[in-house]
DNA sequence: TCATTAAATTGTT
DNA sequence: AACAATTTAATGA
């Protein structure tokens, strides 16, 4: 069968380092973790490619072993609304897998990216076999309905600061994204885009939550100093 | 390994 | 949007 992604091309079998960036292979057995990494491959994805598209239909359950990427869908008007960004450790389409339909978003790497891909036939067939690979996609889905339900307070708040810490707040999410840890690597005008603020704007709310001592900036990431208090940001 | 240069990122206006 | 300052990455001796 052809694939319809146009990054997925190139993809070569992950090794060892990369095997071990994937977090549900954890929770599987033996015999399951053996059907998956067999079918598991890796590409690099670069900034402007298409991993999903819109209206595609599903060939891949796709996960971020490096780099950065964007979720992002085209409205009746041809706006595009960027919905979150996606770091090391989090996969994502689980939804529309499950219920092998078409991609309802884009998904595009925001710089050069490493990204591995389950094949859809393969997922089911976890789906099917493995309690393991079940609870890991149960509260997957739960994290991310939460993160969603975040996003439209987010999305409803006027105050820049408050949009980029919650934002951010989103992106360290141990559960959703375990491939990130302390320190995020995001430059502040990728993170403009996913906020959906200037970089100007973005490197004030920094330097704000910086001086509370929240988290730290540094050259090309952001180090979480404090991630209770950069969710439940209320002032400033 | 070190020094130089180019490129990327940040802080500020 | 533009600029200078800073940090990293790349290059070659």
């Amino acid at each position: 069968m052809r694939s319809d992604n146009t990054a997925f091309h190139r993809r070569r079998p992950l090794n060892p380092d990369e095997l071990a960036t994937v977090p549900w292979l954890s929770c599987l057995l033996p015999a399951e973790r053996e059907r998956a990494v067999d079918d598991l491959r890796i590409t690099d994805a670069e900034p402007g490619e298409f991993l999903c598209r819109m209206g595609r239909p599903v060939t891949y359950w796709f996960g971020v072993v490096d780099g950065l990427l964007k979720m992002s869908s085209d409205n009746a008007e041809g706006k595009t609304m960027t919905f979150t960004g996606v770091p090391p450790g989090g996969w994502f389409g689980e939804g529309t897998a499950l219920k092998r339909e078409t991609y309802r978003y884009n998904i595009q790497p925001l710089r050069k990216s490493l990204v591995a891909g389950l094949h859809v036939d393969t997922f089911h067939w976890l789906l099917d076999h493995s309690i393991g690979f079940n609870r890991f996609v149960m509260n997957q889905l739960n994290e991310r309905l939460a993160q969603f339900i975040g996003a439209r307070e987010i999305d409803r708040m006027n105050n820049p600061n408050l949009r980029v810490a919650r934002s951010l707040a989103a992106l360290f999410n141990p559960a959703l994204y375990p491939g990130v840890g302390e320190v995020l690597r995001i430059t502040q005008q990728e993170l403009a885009y996913l906020v959906g603020l200037s970089r100007q704007r973005v490197n004030e709310a920094l330097t704000a939550l910086s001086t509370q001592g929240v988290i730290r900036v540094e050259y090309g990431g952001l180090r979480v100093l404090d991630l209770p208090a950069l969710r439940s940001q209320v002032f400033n």
